[in-house]
DNA sequence: GTCCTTGTCTACCACTTGGTAGAGGAAATG
DNA sequence: CATTTCCTCTACCAAGTGGTAGACAAGGAC
């Protein structure tokens, strides 16, 4: 079936537009001049414009999660593993700065689908404060509100991945050495707010 | 003259309606039935969406100086400056929390004026980046890339404030204390991470 | 009184939006 | 060969888009 490689790039086109013009600033008449089909080609693969968005959401979902998987499989602790985590992110970032673009357009309070992406992300958001906890238990980790430190986390390096992009559009094109030095910069930022306020291990 | 009264309250109801639907998602018709007026009498005071879109945004860029102004009128130094300017954000947050969708709409890279408010902004840009660094060269702030820095602040608070609203259409009503919480524990995370490594004062 | 300015309105327009109906080609399947 | 299935297309449509033209009422200036 030939058809399927048309589902394919519609969806990677479609994560494209939503992720750079949001939901409403896309049209499916652009998206298709863009694929160079017509746009009920695109009603043929996707009963509505929703139906195309919330594919693309769920497909997203699914790289994300592999992405982090990858980034758990090593077996890290520590900040070791939250470095892994954030190395991962800036090379997805790199590679589709869609996806992060996709991000921010379906965090928006009154996204479309605000809670479905929630509901796709929620069991990394789980296995991440879970990880949290056990690494405060450990003393590898400062202490504090695993649920909030995790929110300052994600803010932390989807703003400076963000950041990245809006850099770009204004003119700066970033070069490698310059994204290199950000997610350094970031992660001795994270570093610093992550360690243990005295570096002898737990306490009890 | 009574109508100038109307273009405030077309000003005041376009930043709610940006902040939260973003440009492409807002239409002058629903915006001028919102206001109970024909979309002819917007299109009186402003020339055209776009325009009113930029009267929009440099009203903010004036709402958000005034704020840092205020905040930094105490003439504090160190993290007690960065808090005081936390707290501050956190006040115009929960006072008008439009003022942050706005802000997030802006910064997206493919907004229609990308480059507009980081015009009206950089002074206070320049402003906060000077205070890094003098705070720095004392020993008040841990040393790094000024600028790096700025931008992992501005997105960790941005990313917080942004979380608060995202919960608040997911129906989790955040309540005052919750609100509190949620500074403090994003204040533990920006004292942790900005804290000078030795709490030794400046060596040279 | 008449005139001009100001502000809001009705009426309209060209164009774009997401979506429907169905024609028709290509290629398996019998 | 005929039939059916899969896929993309042309042709529309009703609703909504930003924007123009101009009527009209209120009020101040002369």
């Amino acid at each position: 079936m030939a058809g399927s490689d048309t589902r394919r790039r519609i969806l990677d086109t479609a994560l494209a537009a939503f992720g750079r013009d949001g939901y409403a600033g896309t049209s499916l008449d652009g998206l298709a001049a863009e694929l160079g089909i017509r746009k009920q080609t695109i009603l043929y693969w996707f009963p509505s414009k929703l139906d195309l968005f919330e594919a693309v959401v769920d497909d997203t979902a699914v790289d994300l999660a592999d992405a982090f998987d990858e980034a758990a499989a090593g077996g890290l602790t520590g900040l070791d593993q939250v470095q892994a985590i954030v190395d991962r992110v800036f090379r997805l970032a790199v590679h589709r700065p869609q996806v992060l673009g996709l991000v921010r357009e379906v965090t928006r309070p009154e996204s479309p689908t605000a809670s479905r992406l929630g509901a796709r992300i929620r069991p990394l958001y789980d296995r991440a404060r879970d990880f949290l906890m056990r690494e405060m238990e450990a003393g590898r980790i400062r202490r504090s509100d695993p649920a909030m430190l995790l929110l300052s986390l994600y803010s932390a390096v989807v703003g400076m991945v963000t950041e990245l992009e809006v850099q770009r559009t204004v003119g700066f094109e970033p070069t490698l050495r310059s994204t290199v030095m950000r997610r350094r910069e970031l992660m001795r930022f994270l570093r610093a707010a992550l360690t243990p306020e005295h570096p002898t291990p737990a306490s009890p």
